[in-house]
DNA sequence: TATTTCATGTAAGCCGTTACATGATTCT
DNA sequence: AGAATCATGTAACGGCTTACATGAAATA
């Protein structure tokens, strides 16, 4: 059982999906891929976890759809009770940003355009994804209430990111160079 | 040329160091071991982006002291103006939020302790980093700024996920239900 | 007309993790 | 006394990514 196992089977806690409705939704909080899903999904029904029901389809290969089994409850409770593991972050703009101290600011503007930017698309995203969730009749029901958090928090993730870039752009004065107010604090209002 | 090849170009830009030195540095943003890191500037000096110095020790092996080449210099400026890869991220607690709604207030609850009391150490460890860089002589010097950038970051993300944390917890009543006020917004401060 | 979406699957190869290996010094 | 820190390295194994494979329908 390794840590991708854990996210299908919590995935398919709240209700039953195929592998490429996991692909989609899990992506979007565990960065993944269907080729390391589906191999998986074979495994954990072969092991119990869980099973599947077929729904045909035309044009379409059949769908797969995946429910979790008694047992595989009883292992995913098992595994949230446990420790949780550091997360595991490989993030490239981290990097490109340690080396802003050696760049000229026209390059840091573009570097920081491009993650204002995708902070931002990401932003929309998820805005999207909550309006689905007040669109929905029913209150904040068990089935959706940990994607509902999940997504509350990517929101805040995604705007904090962008008011991070704000602040760096207010570091540098018009012709190029820092500010000498030696160390200025990004959002003090914590 | 991987990812974490340029990360240690990255974190060679500013200053040399060791492998050692990478190690502890660059895994505070990106996630990696000291088993990964030696073979690879092995690798990076016989194609002459880094190389090293000898510095010898007693008791321990000898320091290698790495720098960036003129060639590493380019080599990482290239890298720098090209697209931004989206970030991969793997955190088990994600995971384990999505999961919330099938489970009682009280497994939440240890949850929830659990992630904001790691959060709570990563900013301890994030703002025992900004008293270094504010007990420095020097203003926000070139060798620092990126270093010093990514640190403010991680506080403010360190903060913001304690404050989810407590969010999350002022959802539910004392006895373990819910609030059905439907759907509150996290920060609406923003 | 071309790309994206839906829907599943396999295979090769790289990357990274875990473990092994050594050893003095310092901290708890 | 035992664990952590400093400091380097190698080897094996596992997991994931990339690419290959198919094909209808919808979208741009």
């Amino acid at each position: 059982m390794n840590k991708l196992s854990y996210g299908l089977l919590s995935f398919l806690s709240t209700y039953p999906q195929t592998g490429y409705d996991l692909m989609i939704r899990l992506n979007q909080f565990w960065h993944t891929n269907h080729s390391a899903i589906y191999p998986l999904l074979s495994e954990l029904e072969e092991k119990g976890y869980v099973k599947h029901t077929l729904k045909e389809q035309q044009g379409k290969p059949d769908k797969k759809i995946y429910c979790i089994t008694e047992y595989g409850i009883k292992t995913l409770k098992e595994w949230l009770m446990s420790t949780t593991e550091d997360a595991v972050i490989k993030d490239e703009s981290m990097l490109k940003i340690y080396c802003f101290g050696i760049l000229d600011k026209e390059i840091v503007e573009k570097i920081l355009d491009e993650i204002e930017f995708n902070a931002t698309n990401h932003l929309n995203k998820y805005v999207a994804a909550l309006e689905n969730f007040k669109g929905m009749d029913c209150p904040l029901n068990m089935q959706f209430f940990g994607a509902y958090l999940l997504v509350q928090k990517a929101i805040s993730d995604a705007k904090l990111k962008v008011k991070w870039c704000q602040w760096v752009r207010s570091l540098y004065t018009e012709d190029g160079n820092l500010f000498d107010n030696k160390f200025m604090d990004f959002l003090d209002l914590f």
